[in-house]
DNA sequence: AATAAGTTAATGAACATACATTAACTTATT
DNA sequence: AATAAGTTAATGTATGTTCATTAACTTATT
């Protein structure tokens, strides 16, 4: 008994200097009222449980990790995340959600720009979302192309949605470019999944200790990609 | 007992109508003595059922997928997979071997072919690497990209190996490229990466029921890549 | 201010099920 | 007769999930 309470207390210090979870459980301060306080403080649980899924379920594969591994990294037990969570399905939904939602959020600003040129788009396309995903230590974008045929019928239709968004940002800028004579006529579908291969498959080979910097590669990889379609 | 076995007649009956299956038995004729023939049969079985493994593995993942599921596909009974192999992972590495092994030596001749223009080699090496990525049926994700984790580390250490041919025969052509001046200097090895994220994550977008044919979108990818990297 | 009612986050135990693998046995082939 | 190919049945283990319960908090009522 004794020995179970004081364990509990053990691990509820133990969240509260996860640097992540205290942070942001910092930032909600004493503004709100403390129902709103205490959904916003579960809610980051929350975020924060899915983040430890999504580096193991990227590290393991989904199929191979099992609630009880879920549960070792986050120090609970597997019943836990049934307060969270639906089931285990839900879970790489969930994660899979996020980081497909940050990808597009990354370039989002892109869309309804029409001020800007294409070349110009196009670079910041590639580099702000070759940085953010350099930036994100363990899980990888990679887990939305390997995870998503795990998913219910429902939950993948959503994410491909959610996908075609980030194409059809894509795609306009080549049209544009296209239009403008900035970039050589090709097949904008093809070509948009050439240039978005490129930039999402680098998380699984660039490193930030490596011996380029992410600026030196994203210049690399921009110029690839601007040639590629027949730019300069 | 009787029903039992009728049906077991009739699938012995199934394999041997199997279209692959009975033409390489065929092939195998009455040239070599007993012995070897026999040998010659089984192993050919067992590519035969490597390959519907293949398939499933493909498809579903290794994890999703059960022992079941794969006698199911191969009109057997789990337990006869282990007269042919040691155990699940054993079957996930040769399918894997294979797999690569097929890639590497489809492009092996590059790699001691200095007459050969690297322009035209890199042609080769897309082509044909795209190609037999397109071949495989029911599009899905890189075996070989996300089933290696599942490995043992020796089996593991094999295929990296493998693996690390592919990458040296890319970056040597590139290099060549290079000193001959017929694509602009750039770093070696980033290039390679983006070279082969191009071809190797078209599995997950290419459909053979697309608007586009394998050859025409394989011209695409070349001209995209050849631009890329500075040639024409 | 004190107490009652309700909520959240966590737990351990029990669950049916599905899994890979094995051993013993039967049938088919040479 | 010997070996190969296949089956049946059984086994131990691990899995995802449910359930009742508890402690700590928050909100409502008096």
């Amino acid at each position: 008994m004794t020995s179970s309470r004081d364990f509990d207390n053990t691990r509820a210090v133990w969240y509260h200097f996860s640097a992540f979870y205290i942070i942001l459980k910092g930032a909600v301060g004493n503004l709100t009222g403390t129902r709103q306080r205490k959904e916003m403080q579960t809610s980051i649980k929350k975020n924060w449980l899915l983040d430890k899924a999504g580096m193991l379920f990227w590290q393991k594969g989904y199929h191979a990790t099992s609630m009880k591994d879920l549960a070792n990294v986050c120090n609970c037990k597997p019943a836990n995340f049934y307060n969270y969570f639906k089931n285990k399905e839900d879970i790489l939904y969930e994660v899979i959600k996020n980081i497909t939602e940050q990808g597009v959020s990354s370039i989002r600003h892109l869309d309804d720009d029409e001020e800007t040129s294409p070349v110009e788009q196009l670079r910041s396309l590639i580099k702000s979302h070759f940085g953010y995903l350099a930036s994100m230590k363990q899980s990888s974008i990679l887990l939305s192309d390997t995870g998503i045929k795990y998913l219910s019928r429902e939950h993948r239709k959503e994410i491909i949605e959610l996908r075609d968004l980030y194409d059809s940002i894509l795609r306009k800028i080549i049209r544009r470019g296209i239009e403008d004579g900035e970039f050589a006529p090709t097949d904008e579908q093809v070509v948009s999944n050439l240039i978005a291969s490129v930039v999402v498959r680098s998380s699984i080979w660039f490193s930030n200790k490596g011996r380029l910097s992410v600026d030196e590669v994203g210049e690399i990889m921009f110029n690839f990609v601007y040639s590629g379609i027949g730019g300069e």
